[in-house]
RNA sequence: CGGGGUGUAGCUCAGACUGGUAGAGCGCUACGCUGGGGGUGUAGAUGUCGCAGGUUCAAAUCCUGUCACCCCGACCA
């Protein structure tokens, strides 16, 4: 007797969400640890959709105005020092490398000699030794606005790291704008913020409220933090992306200055943006469910895989080659502006055991395809926003046609369904009791409510709840004027509180 | 950096209290029966028992030291 599997995920997000989600991106082979504390390998699954985000976001900078470029791994110590809100921000999760040879020691170890006269540090960001070539580049205003972008990865110490979410080293893109105005700066920030969210909601099927930071949560060294923040299914808040309106705090850390329409020498305004492989964690733990991965299909690393699903050997051949020329139609059909990506799976390993490595790691549409599909020139197909036992049969024509509305629809569907749940964990909240009742009692999520604007309150709050301000909505205002749910003083607008990550 | 814990096969772990030639399940390899819910039979391969000392005729097991990792706090894209 086999034993009876009711998900191919255990434990379930009921059971234990931190647990099922690491095995979720263990089983859908997206990123595995490395034997270097914190630090994770991603797996080609993982790398591939990883790929798909940077070539979306990518083109989005693109046509923005921005140009790529790339800035050294190494900061030298004293380039850190110079904005000193930064470095406090900072210093504590910096790898530093203080020497740049080994010898061998006397029990036959290696020993670092040859110490650096200044110690560099591994970037956690890029701001300063950007900012310091920017400071050569920039003599006149006819050299603004700058407006690069770098892929890169970056490290920060971290205490405590999980896959994806909060790693030693992680991947992302970093912006980095100069401009002559404050004005023009602060629209830079504002139109990255706008690209973060529609790149989240229209790719990722990720639904995201926009807002600016408290000044607690703000990056260390900006005069203001706008973010994108998402609701995860165990009803906690991901920060999924930042951009910074840094004034001309690290222009003037930095130097950088240029002369004016008027012949005046002036301090430059700077931004910087960035979203990083977290987002990978803010897809999965959207849109997976107890049986592993689902990826929206705009940003999926293939669309389709196809299992032949062969009964006697002399099948294989006309099987094999009834597949491969499925593929080949479905290859011939355009997604979201890119080719449909099709995998054939023909290894020799049981079928339902394929079948559920796919599911786990969930690529959209899965097609089973045996002799008596063959003979009908038919197709077996399943969804991976459906239940396991949805399958359908259907002519291979009909299938081949109606692909890319297949795809369409699923994308949809995963966004509706995310931007329900967060609209079921939402609420508007007015008095201290249902507050602690939302997040005592109940699962939490996203509680609008007023605040009346101190870091007294916002961090009674946080001590007492574990709740922080995720963000002050730019329209908070609208929805009229009330009393601190805490304080009871006189608040302008509701903001956002939740739990996070 | 405080408090707790764990290092044994690729993975999850038993064996330790009471020293006696290294174990299980899963995975892996080969062949067969299978194949549309992840099935199954037979035959295999795999270890400096974290590292270094000590006690002993004998150490995965006892002692000392050391390193690494994990969990709970404080800190964070």
């Amino acid at each position: 007797m086999s034993k009876q599997v009711k998900t191919a995920i255990s434990p379930t997000r009921e059971e234990n969400y931190p647990e099922w989600y690491q095995q979720v991106v263990r089983a859908a082979e997206l990123a595995e640890n490395s034997d270097v504390r914190g630090c994770m390998v991603i797996k080609p699954w993982g790398y591939a959709l990883w790929e798909n985000i940077r070539t979306a976001l990518d083109k989005y900078f693109k046509d923005t105005g921005h140009v790529n470029a790339y800035f050294p791994l190494f900061i030298p110590l004293s380039y850190l020092e110079k904005e000193a809100e930064h470095v406090e921000g900072f210093a504590k999760e910096c790898a530093v490398v203080t020497h740049h040879r080994l010898e061998a020691g006397p029990n036959g170890k290696l020993i670092p000699a040859g110490e650096l006269e200044e110690p560099l540090v591994v970037r956690p960001t890029s701001e300063t030794i950007i900012g310091a070539t920017y400071a050569k580049w920039v003599q006149s205003y006819r050299d603004l606005p700058i407006l690069i972008n770098q892929w890169a990865n970056v490290v920060r110490w971290e205490m405590r790291t999980r896959l994806f979410l909060r790693t030693a080293e992680f991947l992302w893109q970093e912006g980095h704008t100069v401009h002559e105005t404050s004005e023009e700066a602060w629209e830079e920030t504002v139109k990255m913020l706008k690209v973060y969210k529609q790149f989240a909601e229209e790719y990722m099927a990720m639904p995201v409220l926009i807002g600016e930071k408290t000044a607690g949560e703000r990056f260390p060294g900006a005069v203001n933090t706008l973010c994108i923040e998402a609701l995860m299914q165990d009803c906690k808040a991901l920060q999924a992306g930042t951009s910074h309106f840094l004034g001309q705090n690290f222009a003037k850390s930095s130097g950088i200055q240029f002369q004016s329409r008027e012949g005046q020498l002036e301090t430059a305004w700077t931004t910087s943006w960035g979203v990083s492989t977290r987002l990978i964690g803010g897809m999965i733990m959207t849109h997976a469910d107890d049986d592993g991965m689902i990826m929206p299909p705009r940003l999926a690393p293939s669309h389709i895989v196809i299992l032949p699903i062969i009964r006697k050997d002399s099948d294989e051949a006309a099987i094999l080659k009834y597949c491969n020329e499925t593929a080949a139609l479905l290859r011939a059909q355009n997604y979201a502006g890119r080719p449909v990506e099709v995998v054939v799976d023909s290894r020799d390993i049981n079928a339902g055991e394929k079948g559920w490595q796919w599911v786990k790691k969930g690529i959209p549409v899965r097609v089973e395809i045996g002799p008596r599909d063959m003979e009908n020139e038919a197709v077996y197909v399943a969804r991976r926003d459906k239940g396991a036992k949805e399958k359908y049969g259907q002519s291979r024509a009909e299938f081949v046609s109606s692909i890319a509305d297949v795809l369409a629809d699923m994308q949809k569907n995963l966004f509706d369904r995310a931007f329900t749940f967060r609209a079921e964990n939402t609420r508007e909240i007015d008095n201290w009791s249902d507050f602690v009742a939302f997040f005592k009692e109940g699962r939490g999520g996203f509680a609008l409510a007023h605040w009346d604007g101190t870091e007294e309150t916002e961090k009674k709050i946080n001590d007492e709840l574990s709740v922080t301000i995720r963000c002050i909505p730019f329209d908070c205002e609208q929805g009229g004027a009330g009393k601190c749910v805490l304080s009871g003083q006189p608040s302008k607008g509701r903001v956002v509180f939740a739990k996070s990550y």
